[in-house]
DNA sequence: GCCAACGTTGGC
DNA sequence: GCCAACGTTGGC
């Protein structure tokens, strides 16, 4: 199983949007960036990402689950772009923030901190560990 | 609101 | 196929 990372402005589409729509999930659609699409196309139902707050808050505040692997995104004409399915799984008991995350050295190879503008990034199951330990989470 | 980083587009 | 111009993202 595969982590990732889905960023969101909170005040487009927040974390509490997407725990609105229950199990059905989301489409998570709107990309159009060839890497954060590749991204999705190597995603599995049952990976896990965490759902990060962009410019407000900038945060990991949750967990979701892909529901439905890559297909084409209905928000477009364009064939090149497709997208995933999603539902939140559970909050993160603490939200982790970028700032935390740059100051952790095991997380200096994180994407997030040295690519700040991919929208779908990896996280390696390490960084996947100590995200949840920062968090307070179980594991 | 500014600006750096980065991706995409289009002229040559 | 190169590269300058432009648009977008997102941290600050």
């Amino acid at each position: 199983m595969a982590y990732w990372l889905f960023k969101s402005e909170p005040d487009v589409f927040g974390w509490d949007d997407l725990v609105a729509k229950g199990d059905a999930g989301e489409e998570w659609d709107g990309v159009r960036n060839y890497q954060a699409r590749n991204m999705m196309r190597s995603m599995k139902v049952g990976d896990l990402g965490l759902f990060y707050h962009s410019n407000i808050g900038k945060e990991a505040v949750g967990i979701c689950e892909i529901i439905a692997e890559a297909h084409p995104d209905s928000t477009t004409e364009d064939a090149r772009w497709e997208c995933v399915d999603v539902r939140a799984v559970r909050k993160l008991p603490r939200p982790v923030s970028l700032e935390e995350a740059k100051a952790e050295p095991r997380l200096a190879q994180m994407v997030l901190v040295n690519n700040t503008r991919l929208s779908v990034q990896p996280v390696t199951d390490q960084e996947w560990a100590v995200i949840m330990e920062l968090s307070g989470a179980e594991g």
